[in-house]
DNA sequence: TCAATAGTGTCTGTCAGACACTATGTT
DNA sequence: AACATAGTGTCTGACAGACACTATTGA
C-alpha cells in the first residue's frame, strides 16, 4: 500500500471491517416512594433473556444521539417521561461473557427522580414499574444487570456522604425533615437531626420559601426549602456517617 | 418470524447487521520524575493523526481480553513492561464527533507507577516518552486526548485528597517527605508538614523498615516505610488541603 | 392535654492548619 | 559551626456525634 493522506485513509475507511464489541447504555433510575429506595426496571420482550426484568438501556442511535449522555437521557425519557434529571456515569462493563450475543461493553448510567411527576405517565408504560430494592434479591434479572444495580447503589451511597445528592429524589418543595429521610434512605443508615441541620443549613445550600405542613403530614408545620442555585454541586469537606465511603 | 427460542435466536444473530460504535480503551499512565508528574503518551504510526501525540490504547482484542481492564493491562504492559500497577477505569467517553472515522467510544483508564523500574525498558520503545503534564500546552494531541488527560488529572487529583492514591507513585522504601513530595505534586498544592505526617501515621497506613538516606539526599536520615498490607484501599473521611474534590 | 413532629443548646471528641521548635545527619 | 533535612509540641478552629431540651401544630 502506498503512503495515503488522512482523507485518503478515511475515504477507504470500512468499520465493518474491524470486529468490535457491542455496545450499549444502561441506566439504573432511582426513586424514593413509601419511604423506600426503588429502581425502575423493564421487562424484554425480545431475545436473549426474554420476559426478564432488566435496566432500561439499549443501543446507540448512531444518527440521533450525539454523545452517549444522549442515548441515556434518551432511554430515560422514553420510560419516564423526565426531562432533565440527575444524570450521572457510574462506570462501564465490559467483558466476553455478560452478553450471550458475545464480547460486549455497557456504559452504566444513574438517574434520580422525583416520585410523583412520573407516576402518571408511568401507568401507561406497561412494560415498566418501580422495585424496591429489597425485591430484587428472589428476582432474576437479565444479562449482568444485578451487578449493575449494585454499582449503582453503591455510588448512590457513596456520594450521599458527601454532596446533596438527595435534593434530586424530592419534590420541591421540601422539610428538613424530608430531606433527611432521603439522605437516610440513600445511605441506608440513620443521621443524628442535630448534625443533619447543622450540616446541611451552614452550607448555605437552601432557600427557605415558606412554612407548612406536607402532604399528610401531622405535627408541628416546617419550614419548606427549595435547593438554592448552583447548591447541587456542593461537596462537604467531611463525609456523613462514621467512615465507609467507597 | 415465527416465535424463537433463544437458542435459535442467537444461532441467526449476526452482529455486523447492526450499526453501531467504534470502541477502545485508552490509558493516561502516569508517574513521578525530577519533581513533575509526567504522563506516558506515544507518536501514532498510523491515520488518524499520524505523527500526533496520543494516549496509549487501542481496540479491544476480542479473542484475548476477558475484560476491557484486560485490555488496559495489555497497553500498558506493551509500553511500559510493568504488569501489576494501580489500574483503575476513569470514565466513558462517547460521542460521534471525536474521531473522523465516525461515531466512537473509549473507556479511559489511569494508571500510577513508579518511575525508575521502567526507564530501561522505556529506552527501546522509540515511540512513546514521558511528558511533564506543562509541556502538554503547546503539543496537539490526537482525536479529544487532551481532555482524556485532563479527565484522568482531575481523578488523580481528587482521590488524592481522600486516598493513599500517591503510594503508588513511589519506589519502595520511601520516607515521609517523599511521600509528601508525591501527594503534593499529585494533589497540586503544598501540604503542612505536621498535619500531613499525623494523618498518616495515625492512619496505621506504614510499616517501618529502617531508617536511611534515600539516594542522593542531604540532611539527617529519615525513617523509611513500606506500605502495610490492604493500606491502599484506605479512606480518609476528611479531605486534605482546603476542600475542593470533584 | 396529649401525640406528633419541628427545631435548639450545648458538651464532647476528632482532626486539619499553623508555626515555632528540637534532633541528627553531612561537609 | 553551618547547612539541610527529619521530626515534634501545642494551640486553634471547624465540625460531627450525642442527647436533652423547647416549640408549635392538630385532635
Amino acid at each position: 500500500m502506498t503512503i495515503q493522506t488522512e482523507q485518503e485513509y478515511l475515504a477507504a475507511y470500512r468499520p465493518e471491517h474491524y470486529p468490535r464489541p457491542l455496545f450499549s447504555v444502561d441506566v439504573a433510575i432511582f426513586t424514593l416512594h413509601d419511604g423506600v429506595l426503588k429502581i425502575l426496571l423493564v421487562q424484554r420482550a425480545e431475545h436473549p433473556f426474554v420476559n426478564h426484568w432488566a435496566l432500561p438501556g439499549g443501543y446507540v442511535d448512531l444518527s440521533a444521539d450525539a454523545d452517549i449522555a444522549a442515548t441515556a437521557r434518551r432511554k430515560l425519557l422514553a420510560k419516564t417521561g423526565v426531562n432533565a434529571p440527575l444524570l450521572e456515569q457510574v462506570e462501564t462493563v465490559g467483558n466476553a461473557t455478560r452478553d450471550p450475543r458475545g464480547w460486549s461493553v455497557t456504559t452504566l448510567y444513574m438517574a434520580l427522580i422525583p416520585y410523583a411527576p412520573t407516576t402518571e405517565f408511568m401507568e401507561s408504560v406497561v412494560d415498566a414499574r418501580w422495585w424496591a430494592l429489597d425485591e430484587l434479591e428472589n428476582l432474576a434479572l437479565a444479562f449482568d444487570h444485578r451487578e449493575l444495580v449494585e454499582l449503582a447503589r453503591a455510588r448512590l451511597k457513596n456520594k450521599t456522604a458527601y454532596t446533596v445528592l438527595p435534593l434530586h429524589v424530592l419534590q420541591q418543595p421540601f422539610s428538613l425533615s424530608q430531606l433527611q429521610q432521603a439522605f437516610e434512605l440513600l445511605l441506608g443508615s440513620e443521621l443524628e437531626k442535630k448534625s443533619f441541620r447543622r450540616r446541611i443549613l451552614n452550607a448555605d445550600l437552601l432557600q427557605e420559601v415558606g412554612i407548612g405542613i406536607p402532604a399528610g403530614g401531622k405535627g408541628r408545620p416546617a419550614a419548606l426549602y427549595v435547593p438554592a442555585p448552583g447548591s447541587e454541586q456542593h461537596l462537604f469537606v467531611r463525609v456523613f456517617g462514621e467512615s465507609g465511603v467507597e
